[in-house]
DNA sequence: CTCAGTGTTCAGTG
DNA sequence: TCACTGAACACTGA
């Protein structure tokens, strides 16, 4: 589930497991959609023999720094994850790079649907994607009055807002229903229309959400009962914790679920 | 067999 | 130019 939660984690995970530490060997899938035409070569050449200084993330972005120039960049797309090997343990299927490193520990990039990229760049942060994201919620620059400035003079419903990536980044489909779900706010509620006090509270419950989610290390087993997001799979008429009926709409292009009840 | 899906990008519209 | 919408992308599983 790469949101931002989940992709803050597997930087956590990769920042433990590589941060000081060389690349032994780096192996890359043939994969034209994961890479470019001729990148997997390319990605493996220059990871050899690197060592690791860094990780870094934006949204739902994130990129590996090196003792050299240049960057590891990494996007998980709908299915993608990464995964700590110890010893001799069982890789994944679906595997598209593996990074062996002096520790001999392994970190594996999957991806079972093929959405997602691994690119070696010269500097991910000035090319886009990156370059054409909004700011993460979880820095400091997130704070109410840019939300208020960002959100005021857009057209769409909030959902859509919600997920633009241009204007903040790292909210996904899911993070989205539940922030208006907690915040009580419609999906279809037009932004240039929210009041002072949606804002305030729109901005305080999407970093309690965020935080609590890479709290737990965005394991969903771990969330709150009472979030949203236990209920919003099944696309039926379900009912949240506290008994209020699921409403699914398509706004902003993707499935809503929401409480139409308690939503306005 | 059909279709939706935790995301992004791009063509098309107004 | 700009804001916005909807389709396309690949594959799996319901």
């Amino acid at each position: 589930m790469p949101e931002l939660a989940e992709v803050e984690t597997w930087r956590r995970l990769a920042h433990h497991t590589a941060v000081g530490h060389t690349i032994e060997k780096a192996k890359c899938w043939d994969d034209r959609i994961i890479f470019d035409q001729n990148a997997p070569v390319s990605v493996s050449k220059a990871l050899n023999g690197a060592k690791v200084t860094g990780t870094e993330r934006r949204g739902k972005h994130f990129w590996l720094t090196f003792d050299r120039p240049g960057h590891l960049y990494i996007h998980f797309g709908m299915s993608g994850s990464l995964w700590r090997l110890q010893g001799d343990e069982e890789p994944p299927s679906h595997r598209k790079l593996e990074l062996t490193l002096d520790t001999g520990e392994r970190l594996v990039y999957r991806n079972m649907r093929r959405i997602g990229r691994i690119r070696w760049l010269p500097d991910a942060t000035v090319v886009p994607p990156v370059s054409k994201l909004g700011p993460d919620p979880l820095e400091p620059e997130f704070t109410v009055s840019f939300l208020k400035e960002a959100l005021l003079r857009r057209k769409s419903p909030i959902k859509a807002v919600l997920l633009n990536q241009e204007i903040f980044a790292g909210v996904g489909n899911w993070i989205a229903d539940e922030v208006l779900y907690q915040t009580q706010i419609s999906p279809h509620r037009q932004c240039s229309e929210l009041r002072e006090a949606d804002i305030q509270k729109l901005h305080q419950v999407l970093l309690r959400i965020l935080r609590k989610a890479v709290g737990v290390q965005a394991d969903a087993s771990r969330f709150p009962k009472s979030w949203l997001f236990h209920h919003r799979w099944g696309k039926k008429a379900e009912r949240t914790a506290r008994g209020e009926l699921l409403q699914f709409d398509t706004v902003g292009g993707r499935t809503t679920a929401w409480v139409p009840d308690v939503q306005s």
